[in-house]
Formats: structure tokens, sequence, C-alpha cells
DNA sequence: GAAAAAATTCAGCACCATGTAGACTCTCTG
DNA sequence: CAGAGAGTCTACATGGTGCTGAATTTTTTC
């Protein structure tokens, strides 16, 4: 039989670089404007040859954002970890990472936002980061002293539309120069401040 | 010549037909999967004369987006004009109205995000539309004692912020069930109300 | 190091939706 | 009623996708 043992097959090393051309075409065209073939002839083999890594154009696009994410929120959890911080600097310190990620993996991530209404497998990935970076928050949120509960007042519901808002914000400045990332996050250290500070009513 | 005097031609009628039929579609099966073919057969006519009146499949959700926000626009304006009212019940008014809006024409609004970035003149009707909205909550929050400047923590920055913040938040809900709208609407009054609440720092 | 099994590659086909071309009908106008 | 523009349709060309099945290479096993 040919069962293998070491880890590295030739296969791995080629999916990739087709999710390396793929991010690469990416940032150049557009996911739409993007061809299969595009894709197979930027990692150096034929578009049939394609199929047998992958479905379709849709699974490299799944696949490619799987790939990105695990980055993003291990980087995420090591950040998290440290409980200690007052609100205001933990709010800081996320936000900074989050614009970091932006411009390191702004692309991807972009695509990622626009393909998850129609690929089902980015809008979990997606949905499952954007979640866990919420969960985070919310206990930033509870330690500012917002109550802790599952009304749609209380710290989980804010926590969870204000990192929407973030999400929203970053991927609507990527698309425009650098300072806009500057910009957008001194807008929105504002509002999370502004949110932690404001007394109940 | 062949001038007809009376507005109301055939091709009229038939234009309007194709967006009911394109909006019905698009609640039933979403735009990838509504082929010009059934718009065209929805408004009773071949695939071919759809060409007739719009230049592709694109083309027609950008009428059919711009369609709806002039409904909207006006509404908001309308709405928008009582400059007497205290901060937090505008916008309490504006979010209910907001909220309203999603419940009546949700199926157009999803696609509109969904498609902003592959279909410019889907996304540049997006963009104005949430624009004005920023625009006169803008004004409500210097009425609400917010720094009427230009800079990223000023009134204009943080109404544009929290307006995508807004409209992802409703956006998320109108895929859910109803109740997911009364709570969003609930959890985004709180953040509005936070932010005009807090002092400055 | 040969045979067997698995992994990988590719060319070619079938399909489906899009968009275009050209002919045909209808209706209004003068 | 003739002519022009509006509206309609069938037929075709295009392009990208996904599949298939056979050839080829790599890896494992004995």
């Amino acid at each position: 039989m040919g069962r293998r043992s070491d880890a590295l097959r030739k296969g791995d090393l080629r999916e990739q670089a087709l999710l390396d051309a793929a991010e690469e075409l990416l940032t150049r065209t557009g996911f739409e404007r993007m061809t299969v073939e595009d894709i197979a002839k930027g990692a150096g083999i034929s578009r049939g040859s394609l199929y047998f890594y992958f479905g379709s154009k849709h699974d490299v696009l799944a696949a490619l954002v799987a790939r990105t994410m695990v980055d993003i929120v291990q980087d995420a959890a090591r950040a998290a970890e440290d409980t200690a911080t007052p609100p205001p600097q933990a709010i800081e310190r996320a936000l900074d990472h989050t614009e970091r990620m932006w411009r390191e993996h702004g692309t991807v991530m972009r695509a990622a936002v626009e393909q998850a209404a129609a690929n089902p497998a980015v809008g979990r990935s997606w949905d499952e980061t954007v979640e866990a970076f919420a969960a985070a928050m919310r206990e930033v949120l509870v330690r500012a002293g917002l109550p802790d509960g599952d009304a749609p007042t209380d710290a989980g519901a804010l926590a969870r539309t204000l990192c929407w808002m973030t999400e929203r914000s970053y991927y609507r400045a990527c698309a425009e120069d650098g300072d806009a990332l500057d910009r957008t996050t001194q807008t929105l250290r504002e509002v999370w401040l502004r949110v932690i500070a404001a007394q109940a009513h």
C-alpha cells in the first residue's frame, strides 16, 4: 500500500503554492476577475490539475481564508491572555492588533467579507473569527463595569456589535490609503472608550 | 418620426415589471442563483428582450437598488427635518426608521451590501445612502455636544462609523428572524446613547 | 530494486449562462 | 399608408466551469 509516513508530500507543497497564487491574484485582479486557469498557472500546473486539490474556485478561496484566519486567531489568542490590563489599554491594544492584521492580510480579509454571503464556508470562517474577538472583548467590557448578561444591552451584545463595527470600518478603510487605517483606529478607539465610559441610563 | 408624447410607454411598464421580477427572485433564490432568463420570464418576455432594457444582469440589480434607495432617502429626509427634537429622541427615531426600512426592503438592501464590491454602480448608490444618513446624524451628535470638526474623533467621523455599525448590524440581523431586528435596535440604541452620554477624555 | 499502490497530472469534453446580431412585428405620427 | 422608432425574438458565438478517464510519476512495501 502507498500509505505515507512523512507528512511532507509533494501535493502539500503544491496546495500551498496554489493558495499563494490565489492570494497574489486576489490582490491584483480581485476574486471575480481571476480565473481558475490563472490560479493553476500561477502555481505551475494545468487547470485540470487544480481540481485534484480543490473542488471549485470557491473551495480555493475558502481554504485561503481558513489559512489566514488560523494566523489571526492564534495571534489574537496570545494577546488576549493578559486579563490584568485595565480595559482602556486592552481596547487600545486590541485595536492596534486588528489594524495590523488588516494591513498585513487586507486582501484576503476583504475577499472574505465580500464572498461571505456567496460562499458558506468562507462565511462561517469569518463569523467564527469575529465571534472569537467578540467573546474576548466581552470580558473586557465586563471588567469595565458593563452588565454581564445576555440581554441586548448587556456586555455580550454590545461587544459583538462593536466588533462588527470595527470589522466594517477597517474593511472600508482598507480600500483607501494607509492613513485611512490610522484615522479609523482613532475613531474606533473613541467609540469603544465612550461606550465603557458612559453611565447606564 | 415615432416620437411618443405620453410618458407612459409600454417599455416603462415592462422595465418596472423586470425590476419587480428581479426583486421577487432576489428574495427567493439570491442574486447568484437567479439567472437572466428567470428575470425575463418573470416579466413575461424572452431573455433576449431583457437586453433591450438593461445592458447586463448587474445593470438590473443596479437599477433595482437605485429604485429602492430613492424610497429610503426620501423617507429619511422627511424624518430628519425636525431639528428641534433632543438628540436621544432623534436617535431613537432614526433607529426605528432604519429598522422599518430593513424590514420592508430587506432583500434588496442585503443584495446591495453583498454586491457593492462587485458592482460599482450598486456600491456608489449604497455609499451615498449611508453617507446621507451619516450627514444627518452628524448634526444630531453636534447638537448633543460632540466636537464639530473633521478630526477622526469629532462628530463627523463618529457619526459615519456609527452609521456603518448600524448598517452592518441590521444586515446581519436581517438574515435571522424578526426578533433579531428588534434586539438589534435595542443594542444599537445603547451604543449610540452611550457615545453621546460619555464625556470626552 | 521491482512490483504494487497511491498520488498526481493533463487534455478534452459537455454544460450552462452570458451577451450579441439580425430579422421581424407593432404602434405611433405625419 | 408609409416610415421610423420601440419592442421582441430566435440563433449564434464566447468563455469559464467542472468532470472524466487514461497516462505518468512518486512513494511504499516486500
